[in-house]
DNA sequence: AAACTGACTTCTC
DNA sequence: GGAGAAGCCAGTT
């Protein structure tokens, strides 16, 4: 079995994120055995088209706050974030990371 | 094989 | 607290 791409990893990962919760793309790299890929974490995502196969609406910046988004902006990646029930700070697109960030 | 790109992160001003 | 610059990593061309 060869070993599979960090692409994968990462899409694999994406799919664990549990509904409701968000993780940063440095948490995505680092468990995908390579702290500090954060960026290539994001371009993977925004290879990715839509969702059944990798929410990546559920990754977001290390500091909550929410990037770019493929299909359809940070704007619809907000409402599905707050449809699933993850906490926000008011007026903003960060997340509130202290409630929502996923944690093992 | 080399160079460029990018949905990142962290530091400094 | 906000803006700018540098550094890191994997993928794509």
């Amino acid at each position: 079995m060869p070993p599979l791409s960090f692409r994968d990893k990462i899409y694999n990962l994406a799919r664990q994120i549990p509904k409701g919760k968000v993780a940063t793309y440095g948490q995505l790299a680092f468990l995908a055995g390579s702290p500090g890929a954060a960026r290539s974490v994001g371009m993977c995502m925004k290879q990715n088209p839509d969702v059944p196969r990798t929410p990546c609406h559920r990754v977001v910046a290390s500091n909550g706050k929410l990037t770019g988004y493929s299909a359809g902006g940070v704007s619809r990646k907000k409402e599905m974030l707050l449809e699933e029930g993850v906490t926000f700070k008011q007026g903003t697109d960060v997340v509130d990371l202290a409630v929502s960030q996923w944690r093992l």
